[in-house]
DNA sequence: CCGTCGCTGGAATGTCGTTCCATGAACGAG
DNA sequence: CTCGTTCATGGAACGACATTCCAGCGACGG
């Protein structure tokens, strides 16, 4: 499968590698998003075929994942510098890769469902959870503190590309918060009845920085994090509150 | 586009209606997965061609949007029995309805993504906001809150979903307990330099209940949610942090 | 000088979403 | 009863895609 004798890579000069490859479908991706990156595409961007590049790449799942893999390890590794507020870099890291590549944040998903063991979904959970660790909270809750920030992590930073590329198409020289007030006016639009807290919080107005409302979910998990006593007890109360909540029907995988 | 004419839906007996449409959608998205549906196998399941389909549904896209739309609704709405405990209720049903139809959680995404107004958005918005309006909480925190909640729950029902049928192709007999110690084998194999997080994590095992590990996640939400006493302070130290993370490069969206 | 092997790129294959069109079934008008 | 119009059907055709195949290239070891 993978090219064995790697082992002296200057042995020409200007060849096909698979590291080029991933830099120009990154590119493509950026430029022309998901649906951009083609095979076609590509081979004519790199002036070749498609045959020359399955020699170096199995196929185009194994391409994304591995510009997945080269945005994530970037945005990981430049972000740890400052010493306080280790939660916020990482978040912030993510964040700010996820808005300047659209297309990380389906792919991420994609990665994390498909291949949890994988090299991309291990980096990002040790990188949020190493701050995790850091904050003054029991072992025990680690995994699910974990858990909470990076699905938040990755579904609110998503969220907030996608509003960006929407905005865009709102117009040329509409930002974020001609889009955020235009959602509020569509929640503002639906029944009352039905939509009750959905009219409220458009009532109330949309934060209209991008990155304080993403921090402000940060935080907010983080006080749950740290601010509740007992971590421990917590976790039986759910396990009876789960238990309780299943009452008759339907045997499932939980009810050990 | 629509068919305008739908005044009287009993004008035939066994018409290709859009209803039939999308339950067979359901139906091979469930049992063949995300891949298995296709317009040429929809068309042999519905005994028809594919024009005929077209008829009734714009495109995949919309179909898949329908789908997804159907199977929320009902998910939502007939877990909203109990008095106590609505978030659960909320989450769980989500919860349940993900492990039933795997390759929801995608689709998810894709509809918060690129239909942020949508149906499908609005509702599963409103069903959590509800029942975090309903929570000892300002009203200023109740968008972050129901963000961080709808972002937990959408990747980690889809982490469970996708653990699932990873545990399934483990082997017949294997369940998620087995799935989840492979992970943990996985994860004590990782180089302690580099991954000394993964690693505690994984010696101090693995929860092997989805559901438990589930609501501990929405619990610990909750408790930020409740336990923290100056929200609208919060998210002024969160501004401050925010323009003091940024501080040489880039003129990004948000400095202003 | 020649054969081999890593590597290339264009052609070919099969499947997909989608469009087109010839046909049929119901129904109101004459 | 008959005919034209409308709604609806389904099979065939089209273009784009990912992937595979294969005939060749160039450099290096013999």
């Amino acid at each position: 499968m993978t090219p064995q004798t790697r082992k002296k890579p200057e042995r020409r000069t200007s060849p096909l590698s698979r590291e080029r490859i991933v830099d120009a479908a990154i590119g493509l991706l950026d430029t022309a998003g998901e649906s951009g990156l083609t095979f076609r595409s590509l081979s004519e961007r790199l002036a070749t075929g498609p045959g020359a590049i399955y020699w170096h790449v199995a196929g185009k799942s194994e391409l994304l994942a591995a510009a997945t893999d080269r945005v994530v390890t970037i945005a990981l590794t430049e972000g740890t510098a400052g010493p306080p507020g280790g939660i916020h870099d990482v978040a912030l890291g993510l964040f700010d890769a996820i808005e300047e590549h659209p297309w990380l944040a389906p792919q991420l998903t994609t990665q994390l469902s498909h291949n949890p063991t994988g090299p991309v979904t291990t980096r990002i959970f040790e990188a949020t959870g190493r701050q995790v660790s850091a904050l003054d909270a029991p072992a025990s809750s680690w995994f699910t503190a974990t858990s909470a920030l990076m699905h938040y992590i990755l579904g609110a930073a998503g969220q907030n590309a996608a509003n960006l590329a929407l905005a865009r198409d709102l117009g040329p020289e509409a930002d974020r918060s001609a889009y955020m007030d235009t959602v509020a006016g569509a929640w503002k639009q639906l029944s009352p009845e039905d939509y009750p807290f959905t009219r409220a919080v458009a009532d109330q107005g949309l934060e209209h920085d991008d990155r304080v409302q993403f921090l402000a979910g940060i935080d907010l998990i983080v006080a749950g994090v740290t601010a509740r006593p007992p971590a421990a007890q917590q976790l039986r109360e759910g396990r009876a509150r789960a238990a309780e909540a299943e009452p008759p029907a339907s045997g499932r995988t939980s009810p050990r």
